[in-house]
DNA sequence: CTGTTAGCGCGTTCAC
DNA sequence: GTGAACGCGCTAACAG
């Protein structure tokens, strides 16, 4: 393994002379003739810097770590592609980890993270709505703080004391209810996701709340895990009642999804016998039939705020952007 | 920032006991009295050990370096998850790193995550059929572990002289081919990816020999981009000239939906006027409609065999498996 | 402008 | 069973 001595050696210059050939210095310069040579002797070498090496005798931590429900749900592998963005940004490189939906798992997680010395750490997801469990995250995070110095964003709500970017659920879902009424549609269904989960909570209520304020009326909200398969399990508990709703609105797409799935197999028709309606805008189901009504996110844009969020956190005040979403009409929800 | 020696010094014990404590060592034990009283302050100071430390003082790595063409892509973040699992399996972290299909990008990252040290390199996505590229890339990966020391392994077609995972494409693609002659479809087109990347030339390979030699009859294959665009705009153009073929095999999934769209837009029915097929059998799509005609592949399943390929590479010698897709005949090549 | 020296936090010899 | 001392590769003071 080639070091930077080594390099030094070849190049006939000093320890000090090469780190500076590399990095620059604060005020020291390096005549461009020698620095030349130990670039030329690096690179005759195949040298490569040791990142724990550097990052041990105080260079800035260069690094991102991105927690995550999961890395295959489209909804995070978009946000992950954001952070990315933002990592190379500043040339960081992202340590990523998945946590699935625990608070125990993710505060778990993040007290492992601590060993990186990361430079920022950005955690995505809904959380769970427990006191107790909110509690927890928020010392988690806290200390990851203060310990390690480090700049920590959330994507979700700005409950946990740190600097959030902030999806405003609640309001778009609001939207889109109004879009929907303005369609003429009145009995509604909810397919609110899991029990207890901020996110799927506030959109559910954004999105009741006006319809109701509309004058239609509600069905019982169903749960169900945040997947297709929870969302094709809670239309199929929706549509057991016989009753059939003019419209439901699943908290995501991917239930959305699961949900007219499940329509079909029991000759429900979408849009005709029932319109369905989700959140998110996946680009990967911008194609299913029939089109689905949904909320739109810019889900790269948000990973990549997140860094930069955490970023200025290191220095000043927490602080929380919010980003709202726009509502796409397309045939699901066809009149 | 608070470090072994205080957690020593809080629990009255020397820095190389403290060390012992926590990571035992080969034949030196520690009374159990003393460990809990180092454990006990470790847990009131709230002690991290410091990863680059461990690392630069002789620890084995623990990371494990993932390289993927775009983290957004279905195809890549179910694999990533597979890697995750893997890498939580000996207590690893992963560092993400996306490059897009060029060579040179991919080889430039290969480059700058040298510096990581990481124990294992993962590199993940089909290759351009360039001979200077691939040499390059080879001599890439193979300086990557000289200088390392890392394992590597590759997922995709074993022509980089690592470890690799290799998806039989032909074969799958020839399986899928002949599935579809029994149903007695013979004139058919394929949307054959980018232009000289091996995984889609293998695929589109694959599929027409078979059915040639089942007697069917090819349109010229149509090359475009691996995306949900890139299918739109091959199958569009495939569509121009009139003449609607019986079949259309998409290089993979995302592609075919892009296809279904141009079809649909043109009021050509799936699988009515045209039936399409596709590779991969991405879960988010799943539930589309038709639902799709495809090549079933455990992509998880594949990200974790890589770690441990990429594991046993670093004492051993570079190993292939081959991993098959099974025929998953759905709606949109119904007869 | 360049070279010398002292740590960064930790694992690991070696003595005790 | 325990502790003292060295060194991993590098950057950042310090001299010259």
């Amino acid at each position: 393994m080639v070091t930077l001595s080594d390099v030094a050696k070849a190049a006939g210059v000093s320890l000090a002379t090469a780190s500076r050939a590399f990095n620059g210095s604060k005020d020291r310069h390096v005549r461009p003739e020698l620095r030349d040579r130990v670039i030329e002797a690096a690179r005759r070498l195949n040298y490569a810097p040791n990142a724990a090496a550097q990052q041990l005798a105080g260079g800035e931590p260069r690094s991102v770590a991105l927690v995550v429900h999961n890395i295959a749900d489209p909804y995070f592998s978009s946000i992950a592609a954001g952070v990315e963005r933002g990592a190379t940004g500043f040339g960081g490189i992202v340590t990523l980890a998945s946590t699935g939906l625990s608070t125990d798992s993710q505060i778990q997680v993040i007290e492992t993270l601590r060993r990186q010395r990361p430079r920022v750490l950005v955690l995505v997801g809904g959380l769970q709505d427990d006191r107790d469990d909110l509690q927890r995250l928020r010392e988690a995070l806290a200390d990851f703080k203060t310990f390690t110095g480090a700049g920590v964003a959330h994507v979700g709500q700005p409950v946990l004391g740190v600097s959030t970017v902030a999806i405003d659920n609640e309001a778009a879902a609001a939207d889109l209810a109004r879009a929907l009424l303005a369609q003429g549609f009145t009995r509604f269904g909810v397919l609110a996701g899991p029990e207890g989960h901020l996110t799927a909570a506030a959109r559910s209520r954004g999105f009741t709340e006006a319809m109701l304020a509309g004058g239609a009326t509600a069905r019982e909200p169903v749960h169900g895990e945040f997947t297709r398969d929870g969302g094709h399990q809670a239309m199929a508990d929706l549509l057991s009642s016989g009753d059939v709703p003019e419209l439901v609105f699943a908290v995501n797409d991917v239930m959305a999804v699961g949900a007219m799935a499940a329509a079909r197999e029991r000759g429900v028709r979408v849009p005709d016998d029932v319109r369905v309606a989700g959140f998110d805008d996946i680009l990967t189901l911008r194609d299913i039939t029939p089109s689905l009504t949904t909320v739109h996110l810019d889900l790269e844009e948000i990973g990549e705020s997140a860094v930069q969020l955490a970023l200025d956190d290191q220095h000043g005040e927490p602080r929380t952007v919010v980003v709202g979403g726009s509502v796409v009409l397309r045939e699901s929800t066809r009149r």
